[in-house]
DNA sequence: CAGAGGAGTCGAAGCGCTTCGACAAGGCGG
DNA sequence: CCGCCTTGTCGAAGCGCTTCGACTCCTCTG
């Protein structure tokens, strides 16, 4: 194992001046900088992270929490920690990944022990049990997602119910007057992650605004309950033309079934989703879709939380615009 | 923040013993450690995580490295993630989380500076530029997936050919005497994962001896990939009546044109996937599988990547044998 | 031409923990 | 009843790095 002091004497300077060139705290000379650099390739020198830590009391590391329920949308997820962590080693820094499966004193470990500078919290609910822990601990911290209490955090989000009143116009812009909304699971919404919610209230109130009159059933992803639910629907509201679908594994279920009903898309039935573009794109028919901005939304995040780190960021709530996009699955409402 | 001392001041001990109840490494008395106990959940006390990796040379991290190819199936890399995060955290170690784009030198990053005692690579290639890297740098290494060369580490992987031919044999048993096996993308193919290949491999040799031919087509998880595919291969193989399916995004466009094909599934048809349960259940059918045992599968990596940073085990390659699960897609050959 | 001040470097003091050797106190066999 | 081993505890020496103050040259400025 190659040291700093080896370096230093390789180079002829010392120790703490190849700390320096290493840092950029003070000025060295172009001459030492050189030869100590090079010192460092021929010798393959490798700072230890640990002695690193422990004198500088940073550590590099962001912990990226992501409690796994089965019954949330997994790409996303997996986009946003993919995504987090590229960001983040452009900062210098690395991610450590927690689940919940150690519950909410995760936080107190990572964050007390001085394993992480900072954390990011993944599916945040409403309540959430971490948010305390948090806030004692005084670290930076970034929540994706959007807790009633948002004090001593940046939050980021998507703007859901903005998403939601895209749909209504949207449809409504096509003429449809009676749409329905397939929501996330009954789970989700037990849950209290609150970006359902907020989807359909935003939904809610820009469909009443433009005289549409909408019907919201939550479903989970399969078959057999987007069957029983599409039933239900065109039993209470015959008239229904518009689906916005915010479950994106009940989309497939739900094309494939109109398909078998033989209800066609968008001649008979617009269909929009709020989901991620590549589900958007990938199915069976091009989905008019909002996008959830999965990378945006963790670039964001980190560079929030790197300039949090770096004391120069306030907390902040910061609500990604939502776009829509019109493709083949959305079109006038049938006359 | 509470250090150390502050405990041993409190409990009225030595710094060493205090760091001794902590390991076990010598034997204390039972008051001894009763009071040290005692004072460090009044204090709350947490041992400096860089502190201790300094002194004792050992992070308790492990890097888990995922490339991020978009063509690859992501829920389980996912799922393999979450359950090595999970298992960790039963040995006391973190998980720190490496995306691809950094390149293969982030191994050396990582492992050479101390911040992990050892790596787990996944989506491994045949002939992988980070094993070289991983080799010299001498830390306990895992891979998932089966490199060309496996000298020096361990391996854990499902063994795929076993999977090709159970399926074989599944269908052989049901009467089927032509099957069709719809691959992964052709980037996976071009990409020398190995996996695949003996997938292929397997269903070929084990169809062979049971006198069954077999028509192989790589196929992206599109509809419209996948109905290009299906055209040929009614063209050039009109008799068969059995699939197997390894790209899982491929599976719902499958049996959805299947069905507008008016193909009865498994009357006329009958799919075997090769895919993690979930898939397998919930589809429009449930399908008949071999199972993708993520979990399983990382549960023995770190298993085994433990103990050799314990030092108690050699390299070893670990195949999972598969399992194939009849349910609703496979059915006796039509007549 | 003296003094101020900047640039470049060094030495040393930690950061909080682990671990090794030492040592005191008691239990045991011979 | 002495020496020996075991058990329990302590002190001190690092682990490899960062960082603060101090020091030495220079280069300006008045």
């Amino acid at each position: 194992m190659v040291t700093l002091a080896d370096v230093a004497q390789h180079a002829g300077v010392s120790a703490s001046t190849v700390s320096y060139v290493l840092s950029g705290k003070r000025t060295i000379s172009e001459v030492t900088k050189q030869r100590v650099e090079h010192s460092i390739r021929e010798l393959g020198y490798l700072p230890n992270a640990g002695a690193r830590a422990l004198a500088s009391s940073r550590s590099n590391i962001i912990a990226l929490m992501m409690p796994l329920r089965t019954d949330m949308y997994v790409p996303v997820m997996m986009e946003i920690a993919i995504a987090v962590a590229t960001n983040a080693r452009e900062h210098g820094f690395d991610v450590l990944m927690l689940t919940g499966e150690e519950g909410p004193s995760a936080v107190r470990r990572v964050v007390g022990s001085g394993l992480a500078d900072a954390v990011i919290l993944m599916d945040v609910e409403l309540d959430d049990a971490r948010l305390p822990l948090l806030r004692e601990s005084g670290r930076p911290a970034v929540l994706i997602g959007l807790p009633a209490q948002t004090t001593g955090f940046t939050c980021v989000d998507l703007d859901f119910a903005g998403a939601g009143s895209l749909c209504a116009e949207h449809l409504a812009g096509l003429g449809h007057r009676e749409i329905a909304m397939i929501g996330e699971a009954p789970a989700v919404y037990e849950r209290k992650t609150g970006f359902a919610e907020r989807t359909v209230d935003g939904l809610r109130s820009r469909a009443r605004e433009l005289g549409v009159r909408v019907l919201h059933r939550p479903c989970e992803g399969t078959y057999a309950a987007m069957a029983s639910a599409l039933g239900q629907i065109f039993t209470e509201r015959p008239g229904v033309t518009g689906f916005v679908v915010q479950n994106e594994q009940a989309v497939e279920p739900l094309l494939s079934l109109l398909r078998q009903d033989r209800r066609a898309v968008p001649e008979d039935i617009s269909v929009v989703a709020v989901c991620p573009e590549q589900v958007a794109l990938q199915g069976s028919v091009r989905l008019t879709s909002v996008t959830i901005p999965a990378r945006e939304m963790a670039r964001r995040a980190v560079d929030h939380l790197i300039a949090k780190i770096e004391g120069k960021a306030d907390d902040e709530v910061v609500l990604l615009q939502p776009e829509l996009v019109t493709r083949a699955s959305s079109g006038p409402a049938p006359v």
